[in-house]
DNA sequence: AACAGTCTCAACCGCCTCGAG
DNA sequence: TCTCGAGGCGGTTGAGACTGT
């Protein structure tokens, strides 16, 4: 027995909505809020399905809805959650105020998912994709396809961070010096179409290496936790707590932009002459992982959250670890909680191993 | 200018969940 | 405990916009 339409009904309207059906819907709900959505078309003189008002409403009429592009950190929450959730758009959503399922869907799918299997990375899975016979992280976040002149460019320290071309669509004969920098200077003498391809595959690559980071780093951080201080074999990390001391302002800092600055790949932190995973920074001398964690509830404490890093954390902790934690307002409990996931999950995003990290930096 | 191919995203479809009775 | 139905969810579609030739 299959289940009845929730509208049936002769002369239901569909197709997109007009901007006199949207000034009723608003009116109404405005006067009689949400809810009962099988009743709205008839009361607020709608020819619509219920289920079509609730859906215009929520994905587009309510005024809290935020619209327009992506910021890096929320493309960053959508790509951290959907390696560790899947296509469970409400999940993400609840992640990004403002923003609803089903944009983040759409965006995912015309995007982000386009990006990574630009690198190499398989959306579904996250993890490099078989065609690519198991590249590493730092290959799978390198321009695979771009001139070496190319990637030379890109190692130079003048475009800190940027650290790829795109690697599909690219134009060779594009000059890659006319191409603006990230504090937005003019771009000149480059297409159109090639600076906007240059711009959001540079970003991608940024946005990838930060999430990489993040696995790493994290990874890196419990582990050393674990022996009680870190050695300088953690030389990523030495760097990431290195960020962290050199913060100046950190009280209006979150934990999510301390995280987005640091990236390992970046040859601002790692000159080039200077990457080797074991002599990175050269930096001998152990650290006090109580010094993060103390610096990560200060920020917690005064941070003016736009996200919800405390439910993120704890959402994900909760539902993917038997050892959940119990108070979801503690950050640095909940921050554990998304390591352990990440140390229990070493495929999480690609192979955190640290030999093959050290490999990359050699 | 015209056409074809591609991209974007609002909207729809159908199944699922969960609370009320 | 079972049934029903409203609301929620994820996958898919297709019209319009955009881009390339």
């Amino acid at each position: 027995m299959s289940r009845k339409p929730c509208c049936i009904g002769e002369g239901l309207k569909k197709g997109a909505w007009t901007t006199d059906e949207d000034k009723k819907l608003i009116s109404y709900i405005h006067d009689h809020g949400e809810g009962g959505w099988r009743d709205i078309p008839q009361k607020a003189g709608l020819k619509r399905c219920g289920k079509s008002c609730r859906l215009r409403w929520t994905n587009y009429l309510k005024p809290e809805i935020k619209r327009g592009e992506f910021s890096s950190e929320e493309e960053q929450i959508i790509i951290m959650l959907h390696a560790s959730r899947g296509n469970k758009w409400s999940v993400i959503a609840r992640h990004l105020p403002r923003r609803t399922d089903n944009e983040i869907k759409n965006y995912w799918n015309t995007h982000l998912k386009k990006r990574l299997i630009e690198h190499g990375i398989d959306p579904t899975t996250h993890k490099p994709l078989a065609s690519n016979s198991n590249p590493t992280v730092a290959e799978s976040l390198t321009p695979l396809n771009a001139p070496s002149s190319d990637k030379q460019y890109f190692r130079s320290s003048s475009m800190p961070s940027l650290s790829s071309p795109p690697s599909s669509g690219f134009n060779p004969t594009c000059e890659v010096s006319d191409i603006s920098n990230n504090d937005g200077t003019q771009v000149q003498g480059c297409s159109l179409s090639c600076k906007k391809r240059f711009k959001k595959s540079s970003s991608t690559s940024r946005l990838l290496n930060k999430v990489a980071a993040k696995a790493t780093s994290i990874k890196e951080i419990l582990s050393a936790s674990m022996e009680g201080s870190f050695s300088a074999s953690t030389s990523l990390f030495n760097g990431f707590t290195e960020q962290i001391r050199n913060e100046k302002d950190s009280s209006n800092a979150t934990l999510t932009n301390t995280l987005a600055e640091f990236d390992p790949f970046s040859q601002s932190l790692y000159p080039e002459h200077e990457i080797n995973a074991t002599s990175v920074l050269g930096m001998d001398q152990g650290y006090d992982f109580s010094h993060f964690l103390e610096k990560s509830q200060n920020e917690d404490k005064n941070m003016n959250v736009e996200y919800s890093h405390d439910l993120l954390m704890s959402d994900v902790s909760q539902e993917v670890s038997s050892t959940s934690v119990d108070d979801q307002d503690n950050m640095v409990e909940n921050f554990e909680g998304w390591s352990k996931y990440l140390l229990d999950h070493n495929d999480f995003m690609y192979d955190t191993d640290s030999d093959s990290l050290e490999k990359h930096f050699i």
